[in-house]
DNA sequence: CCTCTAGTTGCAAATGAATTGCAATTGCAA
DNA sequence: TTGCAATTGCAATTCATTTGCAACTAGAGG
């Protein structure tokens, strides 16, 4: 985070630089129990002295700020986080072993604009969500 | 429902019945509670005779079966529901004032299936879900 | 370095969507 | 019409997430 400029008004605590670094190093999105889960692990504070109310207060904080990008994947009812890190990613969900897949590029990279009108007139598209959904090559391999 | 083949091995109950026909005239995806208010207020039935978890198992079912499709949409943590009905759908979600706006055409209809591959090989698409968001007309002409 | 305070946190209790156990009910195949 | 597996109502439960509040700190301004 310190080559990072920092949001306004918000303060770099202790536990936000923990929620952070997990964030970071995981290479798929994290459930608030999974970034609390992986912190305790870390030892990066006993137990007695981390709540996971913090944690889910810092990633809404984080998401505000646009730090991170949070999504309910398919078949699933627990929130996932990830940093944005300037960055733009999909996964496509294995429908049989639930494993996610990054896919290499965003198929919307190709995408005219034109194709987004709505059916009631112009929408400005900031951004979108997208999740494929099938069988990754395991599953296909073993039926 | 009549015109329509009823998946082999469930029931066509009276309950049922009203869920479909509730979704059925529904303009956009609607929650259970949704569904649940929708059914008491047509007073198909009385409240005392109609458990919402009725409404949640018998949707669980028709998303098994594949008649609707289960979504939880950008920045809301209640899933919906719309009947699937060989049809495909998107939806452009406003950050402003969160209204749904339907998408006229899947913007993957034009995408070619190899900017799907994955970082870790194959990965078999057998659907999708987008989610676009940023803001509709209204909003965008209101500042 | 110290002070002060808005922003944060821990904790425990509260929410709220969704699920479940179970006994009573009901489609519907025979 | 009958029999039973599938379904339902109800109440209790689960589980992710949120919230109230008093105690605590980061970090701006002395």
């Amino acid at each position: 985070m310190e080559d990072k400029k920092w949001p306004e008004g918000i303060k770099w605590t202790k536990q936000r630089k923990d929620i952070f670094e997990v964030l970071h190093r995981a290479k798929k999105p994290l459930s608030a129990h999974d970034i609390y889960q992986e912190i305790l692990k870390d030892s990066m504070v006993d137990k007695a002295n981390f709540a996971i109310s913090t944690v889910y207060r810092s990633l809404t904080i984080f998401e505000e700020k646009g730090l991170v990008e949070k999504s309910i994947l398919l078949g699933s009812d627990t929130a996932v986080y990830e940093l944005t890190e300037g960055k733009h990613k999909h996964y496509a969900v294995c429908l049989s072993c639930h494993k996610l897949v990054p896919l290499k590029h965003c198929p919307f990279e190709h995408v005219e604009h034109d194709h987004m009108e709505s059916e009631e007139g112009d929408f400005v598209v900031t951004g979108h969500k997208l999740e494929l959904y099938g069988y990754c090559k395991e599953c296909t391999a073993n039926q």
